[in-house]
RNA sequence: GCCCGGAUGGUGAAAUCGGCAGACACAGCGGACUUAAAAUCCGCAGGCCGCAAGGCCGUGGGGGUUCAAGUCCCCCUCCGGGCACCA
């Protein structure tokens, strides 16, 4: 009998199929540690691509591991199933999105059955039925209480694409996320949004606790965050004594301040402009410069430009006079829209200095060097004052604390911190999504009023007509817009945008400790119970986009009274993530423009399923980047052929554990077994090289048909020959789950291998007693020995020494030393 | 510019704590089996010199520490990723 993967998957597939408890979690009461392991779930697009694949392969090995090893496993899965290419199926195929994203989520499961993924799909999410986003609703609603939801006008994203806003986060080089090549317009709307930056310092402080998430991710979310700290100073127009307030890291170098400079859209900006119509001109010209160069996504390309208004500012410290300008680099939606440009000490104010002849004054010099350092300095340690009036002689540190205080004392400043963390605007201008649960009723003017929370869902309408053009496609749905008002009773209408998808996956993971729960989003027991996840995996694309927004989200949940406490107890969602790497085709990322795209179906196909995971594993590290070869995926179809015809061979030997281990081929057969068992064990412990995992199953393979000779004239006993394949099984469980589920059934197992216990490490077993010790003469190899383990390092010295390529090599010469390193090898020092 | 990764044979990679560089595979070459092929099995395989024994070189480059460096330290190059006139 040949390996067969076409026969032997589908065979179990349905056995586990219909088994629903098979990988289901176990009550809380269970006496079993509690492990939550999750992959990041899909957007159901139709069909899984090898990034799927792969990310399931790792999540699916984890979980079978730490089943074997006796714990109650959490292992879900659900669908992100709102967003836009479901309009878009829907615009070009006229199918509705519901239809079109269930049938692409049945297909999806059905390939996942088909892989032998282990999850549990009596959890099920499923983010665009009713049950689940109604929830959506309900926090929106908890946020708008809290302040955490409030709407308001302001410059926005606009995908001309997507023909709807995005968030910051969804802005790539100034192009939509989804659409690489589109420019992303700025609009002026009025729209929802969440305050993430109420949390921006606890979410920026918590990255330092977070030691079993990758580097990488927590840099990105602190640059993305940007916190900086600083100092808010109101200078004076000198005319009006309108305030102009400026954001500075760099308050200790005010005496060398000798202009502000104000971004277009300032205030004081447009009230000069509005007094001035050749400066109106210039200050639009600026703007627009901005404008286009935010667009090229590009803001630090732009070519500075400025304007001198004529007017001046007071330096509250000097009470110098400075003049003001405005120039196209200050950014109005950053710090205050202002800055005081020191060109001493500044490299952009050095430029933009240089370029218009504006004057500059040193006042920071190195604290040692007697030699005056080219402008601009910008140094900030090791330097002092000069020039600057009582404060001259203090270092920079000590100069900012003095300073701030006395603008505090003063009143005309103060300490300040400022984010480049924006708050997430969450509305979208589109039919696929979670409506936002609020109503604009004539009683109450602007003001928006909640849907009562025992009002929700507010239901999605279906059966509409989606048309990409003029605005929310539910503002053209009169039975939906139209509605009471909940405080007057009078007619109201509906708010028309949706939430953005990002909003579904903020929470999702709760969801699945509780998912059929009808009167809250999840209880509270049940979440604490398998909070936070252990194990998290998923792609680094989104590192600042759903890893921020569900650190966000738990935050809040956390902070939303329920009961004695919160609604959870845990402050992020996540011990560990695990970023894997992206899976690439000759050199690029798979992409159907490209042409190099691998459909795992056709690789199921031809080299089953186990063959496919254990190819996505067994190729690179799963941090890295992995090219995909077909020719390797044969090569483990190849491996697994062995390994089934070598098992099947032996499956019905049988002996008696007590039999012994006997000896020679018998004995190193087991000795291999259990270093496998120890290398793999460790290896789920920590690195998670399953590359190495699997290459040293490949050489228990090899060793056990280098013996076949032995095994076949009964020399191994029969008691050995049975631990051997039950071991094997065992550990191939995790990694080829059929085959290994169809070995074990053959070899005598009982029920499902993965629920078998992790086979333990014989220790003793697993220890050689003999070893081969390198011999070096300087540090280069002369020859290896054989010497018994438990050898001293007289013993190996000696046995070094005897050698007879060793003895030539140091003939006629002086063993200065001799370093021998107990079980490794030895060295000698030859003059 | 700042920050985070990375660079090892023809290819994917291994070397977990400073201790035999290239495990395990892929591709290749040679052989067995076969009328032949596929499949399978056995063997070879970093580079250079050499019939061989063996020697020399070799982990992006340069320096250093050490009995010993892919691994540690300093400097540099290139590649990938993040942030960026952010005041």
């Amino acid at each position: 009998m040949r390996y067969s993967p076409a026969e032997i998957e589908p065979k179990w597939q349905a056995v586990w199929d219909a088994d629903a408890a098979l990988y289901a979690a176990e009550p809380h009461e269970t006496g079993k540690p509690k492990y939550y392991c999750i992959e990041m779930l899909p957007y159901p697009s139709g069909k899984l691509h090898m990034g799927h694949v792969r990310n399931y392969a790792i999540g699916d090995a984890l979980a079978r591991h730490m089943w074997m090893r006796g714990y109650n496993v959490l292992h879900p899965m659900g669908w992100d199933a709102f967003g836009l290419p479901a309009e878009n199926a829907a615009l070009k195929n006229n199918t509705p999105p519901r239809e079109w994203t269930l049938a692409n989520i049945a297909a999806m499961r059905q390939q996942m059955r088909r892989m032998g993924l282990s999850y549990d799909w009596a959890t099920e999410v499923t983010t665009c039925l009713p049950e689940y986003y109604r929830w959506n609703q309900w926090f929106f609603l908890k946020m708008y209480e809290q302040g955490l939801a409030y709407r308001k006008n302001s410059k926005v994203n606009w995908c001309p694409e997507c023909a709807t806003v995005l968030a910051n986060e969804q802005v790539v080089n100034g192009c939509c996320w989804r659409h690489e090549d589109t420019i992303v317009e700025q609009r002026d709307l009025t729209q929802w949004f969440l305050r993430i930056t109420r949390y921006a310092d606890e979410l920026l402080q918590g990255l330092d606790k977070l030691e079993g998430w990758p580097e990488k991710v927590r840099t990105m979310q602190r640059n993305w965050i940007g916190r900086s700290e600083g100092t808010n100073v109101d200078f004076a127009e000198a005319k009006s004594g309108a305030k102009i307030t400026v954001f500075t890291t760099r308050v200790d170098t005010i005496y060398g301040a000798t202009s502000v400079q104000l971004a277009p859209e300032h205030v004081v900006a447009k009230a000069f402009a509005a007094e001035d119509a050749a400066l109106a001109e210039k200050i639009a010209e600026l703007l627009e410069q901005q404008k286009q160069a935010r667009e090229a996504g590009d803001v630090g390309a732009i070519e500075k430009h400025g304007v001198d208004t004529g007017r001046f500012a007071i330096n509250p410290y000097t009470g110098e006079q400075v003049p003001i300008w405005v120039a196209n680099y200050i950014l109005a939606d950053y710090g205050t829209g202002a800055i005081m440009s020191v060109p001493a000490h500044d490299e952009r104010d050095w430029e933009f200095a240089k370029k218009y002849g504006l004057a500059l004054k040193r006042v920071i010099v190195p604290e040692e060097v007697t030699e005056l350092p080219d402008l601009p300095y910008v140094e900030e340690d090791k330097s002092v004052l000069v020039e600057s009036g009582a404060y001259s002689g203090l270092s920079c540190a000590e100069a900012q604390r003095q300073m701030q205080a006395l603008a505090l004392e003063k009143q005309f400043g103060t300490a300040t911190v400022t984010f480049r963390l924006k708050d997430w605007g969450v509305s979208r201008q589109r039919y696929w999504g979670t409506p936002i649960p609020m109503v604009y009723c004539a009683c109450s003017g602007e003001e928006p009023i909640p849907v009562p929370a025992e009002q929700l869902p507010v239901l999605l309408p279906e059966q509409i007509e989606i048309t990409q053009q003029g605005g929310s496609p539910l503002g053209r749905v009169p039975e939906f817009v139209q509605t009471t008002c909940p405080r007057c009773g009078g007619p109201a209408r509906r708010e028309t945008d949706t939430m953005d998808t990002f909003v579904d996956s903020s929470w999702y993971f709760y969801r699945y400790t509780d998912a059929h729960n009808s009167s809250a989003p999840f209880a509270s027991d049940k979440a604490n119970y398998w909070f936070p996840i252990d194990q998290y995996i998923g792609g680094v694309e989104h590192a600042i986009l759903h890893l921020i927004y569900s650190r966000f989200w738990t935050k809040v949940m956390r902070d939303i009274p329920s009961g004695d406490g919160g609604l959870i107890r845990n402050s992020e969602p996540a011990e560990r993530l695990f970023t894997q790497g992206m899976v690439i085709k000759d050199g690029a990322k798979m992409s159907k423009s490209k042409g190099n795209v691998v459909s795992p179906d056709d690789m199921i196909a031809r080299y089953g399923a186990d063959a496919t995971r254990m190819y996505a594993l067994f190729a690179a590290p799963p941090d890295r980047d992995l090219e995909w070869q077909e020719e390797g995926v044969a090569g483990v179809s190849r491996f697994l052929g062995k390994v089934y015809r070598l098992t099947t061979k032996y499956a019905a030997v049988r002996g008696s554990a007590e039999a012994g281990a006997g000896n020679g081929a018998g004995l190193k057969l087991l000795r291999t077994l259990h270093q496998t068992i120890a290398k793999i064990t460790h290896d789920f412990g920590g690195r998670w090289h399953f590359n190495t995992s699997i290459s040293a199953i490949m050489i228990l393979v090899n060793e056990i048909a280098a013996h076949e000779a032995a095994l076949d004239s009964g020399e191994v006993p029969p008691a050995v020959v049975a631990q051997l394949f039950r071991g094997l099984t065992q550990l191939l469980a995790p990694f080829a789950p059929f085959l290994a589920q169809e070995l074990w059934a053959q070899t005598g197992g009982e029920g499902a291998v993965f629920r078998a216990a992790w086979p333990a490490v014989d220790e003793a077993l697993a220890r050689e007693d003999e070893l081969e010790i390198p011999v070096q003469a300087n540090g280069k190899l002369v020859t290896v020995i054989k010497v018994a383990a438990d050898s001293d390092q007289a013993a190996v010295q000696a046995a070094a020494l005897a050698d007879a390529r060793v003895a030539a090599r140091v003939a006629g010469k002086t063993v200065a030393k001799v370093i021998v390193v107990p079980g490794k090898l030895v060295n000698l020092v030859i003059k």
